[in-house]
RNA sequence: GAUUGCGUAGCUCAGUCUGGUAGAGCAGCGGUCUUUUAAACCGCGGGUCCCGGGUUCAAAUCCCGGCGCAAUCACCA
């Protein structure tokens, strides 16, 4: 690191602070980027909305360009290293005999201090800016953190630097260099005998201390939410090590990663409304995918054995705390496997990720429960447990228990509609009714701060999934809820063509005028059954949802970087 | 799609119930200050009160319609 700073400090071709003019500097040949401030260029341009601080701003960049000969959108730095660890250089030895040196030389000028301080140089976005006279204390942010950075007319290089410090605002991005040590009050910072601007921000900032807080311009502003609050990268950070995360425990599963088109000529693999979509060229409609299932499959039919594919679906449903129109979910199927090996895998790859995501709490401070192997994470008032195993309860059983009869007993089962309202109780079919009462009554019963498989669910339920062998009422399907959110389902999946086409079939004549529009029989997918699918367990899991519960966020769109906002205009 | 709440200076918020000259802090501009920690002090500027209509002598405030956001519900994962 020390040596990275002497060598970079010796090449000043990135010095952005210019002699003031009449020197006129050419772009280096080496950098054609940077083009010279002319005259010609507009600085009061494009045209402020009016605001006073657009046009201060605009005012400095002028003046930066005329008076002090700087270019304020700088280029290429070499030797800079984060904020953090200019932090970690700091040595309190150093720092003390220099503070005692420079005690010394005050009392008597003739003695020599040598300033064995750390140095570093650093870049950042300034974030706080406290104008003491011939002192100016500037509080610097990136990815890594804050960190102070004090400049004394005495330290500058020259006036113009020094009046640069002076007038920088909240927002600009600069890089500053010099030992680091401490202040007075114990402050550690770069004591800087440089700085150099490197973008100048013209747009007004957020507060300085209540920061920006209102949702709506967070979400649309998300480049503003991110420096604004230090929080939004770290979710995001954590949201990138637990795709990852996934990634690499698929693969030590020894599953391969693919990708699969996300846009269909035929929407299928699931229940939902897509988005339509138009290839020009081809003239033809395309639907954005709902789910990759239909493809993913044909890979087995194709000879590969263990396949997952974690990319986005695309449904055209309404919007709330848990439902975004692109999601993102991961999707793996193994040949010859069933369900129970996709509640094996899911259990493993769950309880790898809180333990991971346990760990980085503990390192960055964060609130956690339980121990390393027994991790418990909170989620707004919940604290989850994901001890291993994780509970599994049958399907029939959870209703009975909630309901006091068994949910093929038809008529108490109705009854029991009728007395908590279930709309239109009298339309639907048998199986349609327990459904209801299952997630109005049944659900509740499960403990949301345990990760729980509901198993075995009613056929009739779902009409894509292979019925149980052993109980063709019950089908080879669970569904994973943790913190009162559905995370996830697996099925054994159907490899019978002619059960698959019945299927398909029946479900289309269910259709309504809307449905019909967008849903067909995928004959490609049915021929490729007619090959020959292995038998196979299937899963898919919300990757949005299980990074909302692994990083305590209240709403999906705290964990998708750009969540979809209506337009505010026309 | 339904219901409820919110929308005032660049930002964070008072003011709306009970109609009567548009407010504060931060940010900005001009000063003072070499150890600040939401720095402090003196002075100054800053508004389509979300949009449109109505009631009224008078509307940020009351009424109607619209837009956006949030929460809950529906659809869905």
């Amino acid at each position: 690191m020390r040596r990275a700073f002497v060598e970079a400090s010796t090449q000043q071709g990135s010095v952005l602070l210019r002699p003031p003019p009449p020197t006129p500097v050419m772009p280096p040949a080496e950098n054609p980027v940077t083009v010279p401030p002319s005259p010609s260029q507009p600085d009061s341009a494009p045209p402020s909305d009016g605001s006073d601080l657009i046009a201060a701003r605009r005012e400095k960049l002028r003046k930066h360009r005329a008076e002090l000969g700087i270019e304020p959108y700088g280029q290429r730095v070499d030797g800079l290293m984060s904020l953090a660890a200019a932090r970690a250089l700091h040595s309190e030895t150093a720092s003390a005999e220099f503070e005692a040196a420079e005690a010394k030389r005050k009392a008597d000028p003739t003695q020599v201090t040598i300033d064995g301080r750390p140095k570093a140089k650093v870049a950042g976005r300034l974030v706080q800016h406290r104008d003491i006279g011939k002192l100016v204390f500037i509080r610097l942010r990136d990815a890594s953190g804050d960190l102070q950075v004090t400049l004394s007319k005495g330290n500058m290089p020259s006036e113009g630097e020094f009046t640069l410090a002076k007038q920088l605002d909240y927002g600009d991005i600069v890089v500053a260099e010099g030992p680091i040590g401490r202040t007075k009050t114990g402050e550690i910072c770069v004591w800087a005998s440089r700085l150099e601007m490197h973008s100048k921000s013209v747009a007004p900032p957020p507060e300085k201390w209540h920061g920006l807080t209102d949702p709506e311009i967070r979400y649309r502003k998300r480049y503003v939410d991110m420096y604004s609050n230090p929080e939004v990268i770290r979710t995001f950070e954590a949201r990138s090590r637990i795709v990852s995360g996934i990634r690499r425990y698929m693969e030590t599963q020894g599953y391969l990663e693919v990708e699969t088109p996300m846009m269909q000529p035929i929407a299928g693999g699931a229940a939902a409304r897509p988005f339509t979509t138009h290839h020009n060229a081809l003239d033809m409609t395309l639907f954005m995918r709902i789910a990759p299932e239909l493809y993913l499959k044909r890979l087995l039919v194709g000879g590969m054995s263990k396949v997952f594919e974690i990319n986005r679906n695309f449904r055209n449903e309404g919007v709330d705390r848990s439902h975004n129109p692109e999601f993102t979910a991961m999707e793996a199927y193994q040949a010859f496997g069933d369900y129970m090996t996709m509640l094996e895998l899911v259990e493993g790859l769950v309880y790898a990720l809180a333990c991971q995501q346990w760990r980085d709490r503990s390192a960055a401070g964060l609130e956690v429960g339980g121990s390393e192997t027994a991790p418990v994470i909170p989620f707004g008032s919940m604290r989850i447990d994901y001890r291993k195993p994780f509970e599994r309860v049958r399907y029939a059983e959870l209703f009975e228990r909630a309901c006091g009869f068994p949910m093929a007993d038809m008529a108490k089962v109705r009854a029991k509609a009728r007395e908590i309202h279930v709309k239109d109780e009298a339309k639907l079919d048998d199986w349609l009714v327990v459904n209801e009462v299952f997630e109005e009554v049944a659900e509740p019963l499960l403990n949301p701060e345990r990760p729980t498989f509901v198993l075995d669910y009613p056929s009739a339920i779902s009409p894509l999934t292979r019925p149980s062998r052993s109980n063709p009422v019950l089908c080879d399907r669970w569904d994973l809820f943790i913190g009162g959110m559905e995370v996830g389902p697996a099925y054994s999946e159907l490899n019978d063509p002619d059960i698959q086409r019945a299927k398909f079939t029946e479900q289309l004549r269910g259709a309504d005028d809307e449905e019909s529009t967008f849903r067909t029989l995928d004959h490609d997918f049915l021929e490729s059954l007619e090959v020959g699918m292995p038998p196979a367990g299937g899963m898919g899991l919300g990757v949005d949802r299980l990074v909302m519960l692994l990083t305590d966020s209240p709403s999906i769109r705290d964990v998708i970087l750009f969540p979809l906002l209506k337009n505010t205009e026309a």
